[in-house]
DNA sequence: GTTTATGCAAATTCTTTGCAATACT
DNA sequence: AGTATTGCAAAGAATTTGCATAAAC
């Protein structure tokens, strides 16, 4: 899907900005996607408060989700398969596994990788996940 | 061991800030302890500045590691285990299971819970994890 | 006595807010 | 036309740096 369908499905005004950095995300699909980075790319294009108010929308509306790595700093990847559909029911998981890689500080999706079911103490209910496995990914090592 | 011991053991120098926020961290062994809180309960004592730098070298003498849940800020728990032996070896494992309730917004270490072990691309290598799972607490529910 | 840590001030970095101008539907 | 979005300036957090003073070994 374009990033112009994809804005509409999720009830989104297509505007320079927002068809720029979604088309960022689909091309670096499976790559978590700095702030820091948009505003590199973009600098001369997008104000970065508009690229901040971009982020949060597109996390709002469950286009793409953040992702905490040892980073400190917002990163974001774009939602795939499930989160493909735009549902907002109980189900809407985000909780990939993420990969951070020490040497060239990308962190990227692992797409085989399963979110592992924790046993939690009685009372206690999950609404959602961040893992982040941190290492050295294969074209580092 | 006491706080003292532990900052003997770990080759640090026995301050007032250092017993301060050690004996912290010792209280609420379990518990995340962000810099916020820190500087709340110390604000007449200990500088901030002191406080951030406390916390980085315990990080680096790896007697608190950090943990990345959703709110961004700096948190750290006490290293406890396996932790507790000053090893720096590569088998050196901080990573703990950590729940994050939404509610009371206390993020605490899930003892029980192994870190699962994530099956890699080739060519990929492992050094630690962060894995924080989101939800409600059982005090909170 | 020498080295290391602290506290203060100030700088940097990251993120948010207010508001008028502009673009979208 | 009417509403939502953008860009700029400025404010607000969070974190770091420099340096003189003070404390630890």
């Amino acid at each position: 899907m374009n990033s112009t369908e994809l804005l509409k499905k999720h009830g989104l005004r297509l505007t320079k900005p927002r068809q720029a950095v979604l088309g960022r995300f689909q091309e670096k699909s499976g790559t978590a996607v700095s702030i820091k980075e948009l505003m590199a790319v973009f600098s001369n294009e997008i104000d970065k408060v508009t690229l901040y108010r971009t982020l949060h929308t597109f996390e709002e509306t469950q286009l793409i989700h953040r992702i905490y790595d040892d980073s400190g700093l917002e990163k974001y990847a774009l939602c795939v398969g499930t989160c493909d559909t735009h549902t907002h029911d109980a189900h809407h998981n985000h909780a990939h596994v993420h990969f951070k890689c020490e040497s060239c500080e990308q962190t990227e999706c692992i797409a085989d990788a399963e979110l592992p079911v924790i046993n939690l103490p009685n009372g206690y209910t999950s609404k959602s996940a961040n893992f982040v496995v941190i290492g050295v990914c294969g074209k580092c090592s």
